[in-house]
DNA sequence: AAATAGATCAACCGCCAGGGT
DNA sequence: CACCCTGGCGGTTGATCTATT
């Protein structure tokens, strides 16, 4: 019933003035539950049904790309809500990247942000050192190994392991194999880490992963192509 | 069949940015 | 400038549905 009236308002009259609509519309809602319902539900052109497999894909690589900028992923899927997108987030993929059998997945192909235990990293990867003994604090969902024998946890004086240490990692160097990746993995650092992120977005500035492949993307031009019509 | 646990999703809430005055 | 209003966003909650015991 107050569907109906929503719908058949906004029909008339177009998106906006949300505050005074619910009393010229006649309806009992809030101006702000009026469009978050328009929005989330009533828009003709939501698309209905459960995320496809390439929806879920798209989502996953933008989220790897954006964090939780819901909207942001919302608008490149079309049909579908930033709330939607939000909540198959929380219920469903977010098990997939917490579950540790899946760390060899797609998403953990990604090598750039290696994480490793004092003292000396791995030979077996060149190496570009942007601060020793740096601490960054990660989300959990948000950092990809190589594999889980390559990197491990800072341990506790008392042998706990970094869960009680609020999730602090310690950094030793980077891998870069893929400049546009790296520079995603920055992205989805903890934007609460400062000023350790400006240390290590200076060493994406400086250091000599610049001469990589395709090196030449900044964060400028990653802008771009989140407006460009054509990303994915 | 009933009780319980877990999963899902619409809605709510608080915060923030931008525009107008 | 400071203040207010509005729209938009992301985190969280709570009601409902579904599966399991």
């Amino acid at each position: 019933m107050e569907d109906n009236l929503l719908t058949s308002y906004v029909k008339a009259h177009g998106q906006g003035k949300w505050r005074s609509l619910p009393k010229r519309a006649g309806l009992k809602r809030c101006g702000k539950s009026c469009r978050l319902r328009w929005l989330n539900y009533l828009r003709p052109d939501i698309k209905r049904g459960n995320i496809t497999h390439d929806e879920e894909d798209l989502i996953i690589r933008l989220h790897k790309l954006l964090g939780n900028r819901w909207s942001l992923i919302a608008g490149r899927l079309p049909g579908r809500t930033d709330n939607e997108i939000k909540n198959y987030w929380n219920t469903t993929l977010i098990k997939k990247f917490t579950q540790p059998q899946l760390i060899q997945t797609k998403a953990t192909k990604c090598k750039n942000l290696l994480i490793l235990p004092p003292p000396s990293p791995s030979p077996n990867y060149q190496n570009h050192n942007i601060n020793n003994n740096m601490n960054i604090q990660l989300h959990h969902h948000h950092y990809y190994l190589p594999n889980q024998s390559q990197a491990k946890p800072r341990v506790n004086e008392d042998g706990s392991d970094h869960e009680n240490h609020n999730n602090i990692w310690q950094v030793n160097s980077f891998e870069v194999n893929n400049a546009a990746d790296f520079c995603t993995d920055l992205i989805n650092l903890d934007s609460t880490m400062e000023p350790h992120a400006q240390l290590v977005l200076d060493g994406w500035a400086t250091s000599p992963i610049n001469a990589f492949q395709n090196a030449t993307m900044d964060f400028d031009s990653l802008a771009l192509l989140l407006h460009s019509e054509d990303w994915p």
